[in-house]
DNA sequence: ATTATATAGTTCGATATCGCATTATATGGA
DNA sequence: TCCATATAATGCGATATCGAACTATATAAT
C-alpha cells in the first residue's frame, strides 16, 4: 500500500461523502413537507421488491439500526403511505404494507425528479452512470462482506 | 429522457448513499470517542489546503450550513484540535489554526485506517479507483454548478 | 457623518440517527 | 410443563444536522 494509493481511496470516499450530501439535498426539495430521502427510499423498496415485510427486514436492507427504521416507519403510518399490521406468523413481529397513497407518494416523487434528472443528464452523460455503476456496487459489495 | 436512465441515476445515487454510509460507520470506528468524519475531515483540510481559514470558507469548501460548522469547530477546539482566534482583517471573523494536537489527531487517524483500507485495496483494486475517481468528480462539479 | 444594507458567526428550536435498556413473544432444553 | 435464552419491536436519552432569528461588524449610499 502506496501513500497515494491511500490517499486514492481517501478522496474516494471524500467524493462520495459529498456527493451523497448533494444529492440528498436535490432529492429532498421534491419531496412533500417532511418527507425524506430514507421514507421514500422505504417506499420504493417495498414497491420494488415487494411489500409485507418486517421493519427487520427493512432495517437490514438499508443497513441502519433499528431504531432508526421504527422511527422511518412511524413518520410514514403517520403520512398515510404504509400499513403496520400484525405480522401472522410471528406475534413480535409486524408486516409494513403499502397503501394506495403509499403508491402514489412514491409515483409523484420520480415524477417531481424528472426535470432535475433531465437536467442533470444534460451535463453528465448517462453513458458515464452505466461506466461507474458496476463499479460503485461492486465496491458496496466488497465493503458489506468485509463489516 | 428514458425511463431506463432515469433508473440509472437513481441507482446511482442510491449505491453512493449507501457507501457513504458504509465508509462513515468503517472511518468512525478508527477515530478518538466522540470525534465524527466531520472532524476528521476538517483537520484533513486544514492540514492539506492551509489553516488560518475562517468558519465559513470552510462552510462553503464542505458544502454545509455554517451552523453546522460553528457546532463541528466547537467540537475540535474543546478536544484541543484547533484554536479559533480573531481574524485580524475582519472583526466579525475568525480563523481556525490547527495545533499540535490536531495534527497528531489526523496522522493518528490515517495510520488507524491503513490496515481497513489495505484490506479493501486486497479486493478492490485501486485502479478501479482511478477509473471513477474522474467521472465522480466530475459528477460533483457538475451538480454543484447546479445548485 | 449618518444611515441602510450586507455579512460572519452564534443561539435556539426541531428533528433524524443511533446506542442502550425494556417488553413481549418465540424457541429449545431439562 | 417450566425455565433459560434468543429475537422483534419500541422507549428513552444523547447528539449531529440544519433553518430561522439574532448580534456584531463591515460596507455602501447619501
Amino acid at each position: 500500500m502506496s501513500d497515494a494509493d491511500t490517499r486514492m481511496f481517501f478522496e474516494l470516499f471524500n467524493e462520495i461523502g459529498i456527493l451523497s450530501q448533494l444529492s440528498t439535498a436535490v432529492f429532498e426539495a421534491r419531496l412533500p413537507e417532511g418527507m425524506l430521502v430514507s421514507h421514500f427510499s422505504v417506499v420504493n423498496h417495498l414497491t420494488r421488491v415487494r411489500d409485507g415485510q418486517t421493519p427487520l427486514a427493512l432495517a437490514q436492507a438499508f443497513q441502519v439500526p433499528k431504531t432508526t427504521m421504527t422511527h422511518t416507519l412511524a413518520g410514514l403510518a403517520k403520512a398515510g403511505y404504509v400499513e403496520m399490521r400484525p405480522n401472522p406468523e410471528d406475534g413480535r413481529s409486524k408486516q409494513v404494507w403499502l397503501t394506495d397513497r403509499g403508491r402514489a407518494f412514491r409515483e409523484d416523487a420520480i415524477a417531481a425528479l424528472g426535470p432535475d434528472i433531465a437536467a442533470l443528464a444534460r451535463q453528465y452523460p448517462v453513458e458515464h452512470v452505466g461506466d461507474i455503476l458496476p463499479r460503485l456496487a461492486e465496491l458496496r459489495r466488497v465493503m458489506d462482506a468485509m463489516r
